[in-house]
DNA sequence: AACGTTGCCTACAACGTTGTAGAAACGACG
DNA sequence: CGTCGTTTCTACAACGTTGTAGGCAACGTT
């Protein structure tokens, strides 16, 4: 059986408040008291009760960090680093995996977690902004692109700009036929449009002709996705010399694709993909990628929740970006 | 504001109780009461507070996964399953990250969740079974090998067997000379004696010498590691015709240094590992390696807290056994 | 008609904590 | 010595929920 302040207070011969000052580090105690006072919490190994705590005043000390799925090495990234930036402000963060469908995530936004959490910070795939407006719950900071100018906090990067970069980055290459892998219809396609727009503006600025043909679609961003979409493209007769995957795993299939079909990656085609996850700085070829500043995003969401809990609830949502760089690696270039 | 029982119960005409009792399912109800509380629920959003209901019933409905870090692939899979398994019991489940460390481990182990979480299920890297002894508090499984006969349940897979089996499965391909990656002589290296246990059996069992300079240690298992323990072994003039790497992310490494000297896979030097991350069926080549149930030690962990919790605290701890196959892939047969 | 049973509902207390209010002891000061 | 302010500590109530005990009707049985 677990111990109570007041166990702790009876066998100091004090009462239950005293200990509960000497807890929470209450100036006006005497020295002797807080002594006595803490050699009976060791002795018990008294630890405070979360939940009694919180129905107190209010605050748990937990924020839950919402992701699509927890193997897409992005994800798992991101929470690391979410996971540290926290621990900045002394929270313990709960992990929750939506699964990325439009109904689980409304109801994690609306509240599953209900008042366990203070905050959340979320990154859906298919939640759109009618879907949150009205929640007068938990505050919450939205990562990525999909709730553009929803009710919440948010912290994005440049998609479009980055988009364009690295298109950019395969034509000053030299490389004329460039496919994109990844593009969606689907409503929780912002992301992919983003980038198909960066990557359109690319070959615009450069004269050179927006093919349909070179732009294959993918269910979901993983990597068997990336090598089907790959070996569709190659099977459909177009031969690209350069390909823009819109994550690094769908690259890592199409290195795949590339590789079972017998082309040389970057001598034949070159490859690049965005997200810098870790795979892809040992994948063969390494991966050419944009790099989103993961460990960023994460303290700009943390602090942005932050502020949000101890300010102005009401206060007009803000959105902030964090920077991103191309990280350049075998891939489109020659070892 | 967040609504509260009292709330509902005041705009349905009723008492709290009778709203708290429609809320958990209470048979006697009459329907139309039911349906006017339903009503006001409804129209007022109301959610329970879980820190309320916790203090009140000695129970949050939240389980904790503690792992060493979210980004090493195994342990992000198996968190997805964890999870999976989870919701079967309608659990929530909050990730916890450790580091490793043990002094962070024990952290976790002696409750920083405090009294939010009901159970505690423990992937320990450096923990030992002292650490465990006389921990009063959550009820607990472990994975893994490190604390072998502590004082809590256990799932565990048989490593020696499985390490024996695939190096046998490399022998059975001719090769002669096999090294292997990540051994450890840390405390933390429980996994790896076993592994090594099982490789150095298996040699012996087909009256191949144990050669003391085909052994690479790995301080951590990560695929920069794996790379560096394979350019050592290289370097060191030793020939390896076979490398078991002690999992898959150091075969990942071990996969790239290989190429960068020039060796190709599994003509030269055929590659396996162990765990079965997804990356290694994306990998060029793909990957041989162990494949751990990942699914069922998830649902044996999940299964054996729940027992813990319903049933007598006091119980002897069990060990339970995970089964695991061989997943032959490109990194030991020709394609 | 009297009685027991069942269905439906309510009042109260308690879970462990902390904010508020205030009591008691003490020292400083006029 | 009385007054005042400070230090140190305590009693009480409240956070939102649910288990327990019990009351009142309506019903069926003798």
């Amino acid at each position: 059986m677990r111990n109570r302040l007041k166990d702790v207070a009876e066998r100091a011969g004090v009462s239950v408040k005293t200990v509960s000052n000497v807890v929470n580090g209450y100036v006006h105690v005497r020295p002797d008291t807080r002594a006595r006072v803490e050699e009976a919490i060791a002795e018990l190994n008294y630890r405070p009760n979360l939940s009694a705590r919180h129905l107190r005043k209010g605050r748990t000390g937990v924020i839950a960090l919402a992701v699509p799925e927890l193997d897409i090495p992005y994800f798992a990234e991101l929470a690391r680093h979410v996971v540290t930036a926290a621990a900045e402000f002394s929270w313990t963060v709960l992990i929750d995996q939506t699964g990325g469908g439009r109904e689980q995530e409304r109801v994690v936004a609306s509240g599953i977690t209900d008042h366990l959490i203070d905050g959340l910070i979320f990154s859906p795939l298919a939640l759109t902004a009618e879907d949150l407006t009205g929640l007068d719950g938990t505050p919450m900071v939205l990562l990525g692109e999909r709730v553009d100018h929803g009710p919440a906090d948010h912290v994005v990067i440049d998609n479009v700009g980055a988009a364009r970069e690295i298109t950019d980055h395969l034509i000053r290459l030299g490389r004329r036929r460039i496919a994109a892998i990844g593009s969606q219809r689907t409503p929780e396609g912002a992301s992919a449009r983003l980038r198909l727009t960066g990557y359109a503006d690319a070959l615009r600025a450069a004269g050179l002709d927006y093919d349909e043909a070179l732009v294959a679609p993918a269910p979901a961003w993983h990597r068997a996705d990336g090598a089907a979409a790959m070996r569709g493209l190659l099977a459909s007769g177009v031969r690209p010399d350069a390909v823009f995957c819109f994550n690094d795993t769908l690259a890592l299939g199409a290195l795949r694709a590339l590789h079972e079909a017998g082309l040389r990656v970057p001598e034949d085609v070159a490859v690049v993909g965005f997200d810098d996850i870790e795979d892809g700085r040992f994948s063969i070829p390494t991966l050419t990628t944009v790099a989103p500043d993961k460990a960023q995003i994460a303290r700009l969401a943390v602090e942005l929740l932050a502020e949000r809990l101890d300010g102005d609830r009401s206060a007009p949502a803000r959105e902030l970006s964090a920077p991103y760089r191309l990280e350049l690696r075998e891939s489109t270039q020659s070892p």
